[in-house]
DNA sequence: AAGCTAACTGAACAAGCGTTCATTTGCCAA
DNA sequence: TTGGCAAATGAACGCTTGTTCAGTTAGCTT
């Protein structure tokens, strides 16, 4: 066989989804025209549709593979103990995972109304699943006694938004590093699931 | 003088922004031609430019105005004595201001990177005088020793954004009113900077 | 009733959009 | 060295975009 795909295409295909996902985080999908990514990866438009079937279908890519290898690298994690250390250990994961990684946390969260209805649906599930990772934890913690709280699923819903936060005003040269960002919000999320000290 | 400004004006232009507002919300600023937000209020393209000057600006005036009016609303809240009550009221009243107004609060937050520069650094000062009277809430029960937490300032945007959260979830018809949502983050966010009890 | 003018129409503009495809390029296997 | 095919080009498609503007409509003021 002669030139098979995967000579130019192993270089070409990532380079198309960064600067897609770049772009996007930027702009927005419907902001960023397909001539634009093409230029900023020295191609022609039409190049790109030897890679995607369509816009949607790229846009899609992205956020699934974000999602999926968000998953996987939850699944990763050794298994702990008592619920606090385990809650420690999911804040712990989900900022250092989320924050060097702002682009595609951006657009799987600002994308998700430009997605066709299955493939949103699609998505939602994926996100689903990370958010019941953490309400697991709190479950846990809740038989335990080690948590209280008034709402277990809105608990849920309230840790991730505070923890999803981070990345909007998170700078890698700003005056604290990753590590220092986790250690406050495991006490700040700590401190407002704890039950009160016998 | 005859046919002043203000005999149909004064209806077009809130039908205007009420449907741009809805349509960006829904779809994204890129997403939403002119062309549809006229179809939306019953116009054609031309109409539109009676009342703003363009795009950009219409985008930006929906913005400016949400942004203004919370100000404003936040401002007339009568004043308390303790940190913990006045923790209490500007969680209920982010809340309660909030929750009816999805749209607004979209567009305020995803479509600050379609602003021009100068007008992304004016919104960006009303929303830092926003946090800026969480922040002065946070620093003045850390004097009174009610409050404790390892930064201040990531405590402040964390609430925030803990809050803003809401808005993604909530459902009108959904299990919950407004009001026992906010009690509910009432107790979150006291508990998480609370000092240990003595 | 008449006339003024705010409000709106409808057509036009150049530019850009996503997508397709016949054609060219250039590397690798034979 | 040559033949084959993956990869990329470049032009074209019909359509939509934001914006402008001369002309039409209609309601208030006199």
């Amino acid at each position: 066989m002669a030139r098979r795909r995967g000579s130019h295409s192993d270089i070409t295909g990532p380079k198309i989804r960064e600067a897609a996902l770049r772009l996007i985080a930027q702009h927005g999908c419907a902001a960023v025209s397909m001539r634009k990514i093409a230029e900023d990866v020295g191609l022609q438009v039409g190049a790109l549709y030897n890679y995607t079937p369509d816009k949607q279908s790229l846009l899609f890519d992205l956020m699934e593979t974000h999602m999926v290898d968000l998953l996987a690298e939850l699944g990763k994690l050794p298994a702990l103990d008592g619920p606090i250390e385990q809650l420690d250990q999911f804040v712990r994961f989900h900022i250092t995972y989320h924050l060097p990684r702002r682009d595609e946390v951006f657009v799987s969260y600002m994308e998700l109304r430009n997605l066709s209805p299955e493939n949103f649906e699609r998505i939602q599930a994926l996100r689903s699943q990370y958010e019941g990772a953490l309400e697991a934890i709190l479950e846990a913690g809740e038989a335990s006694d080690d948590f209280t709280f008034t709402d277990r699923h809105i608990t849920t819903l309230s840790i991730i938004a505070q923890l999803t936060g981070i990345t909007n005003w998170y700078r890698e040269d700003g005056r604290l590093t990753i590590d220092e960002v986790a250690t406050i919000y495991c006490d700040l999320i700590q401190r407002s699931v704890a039950s009160a000290q016998a």
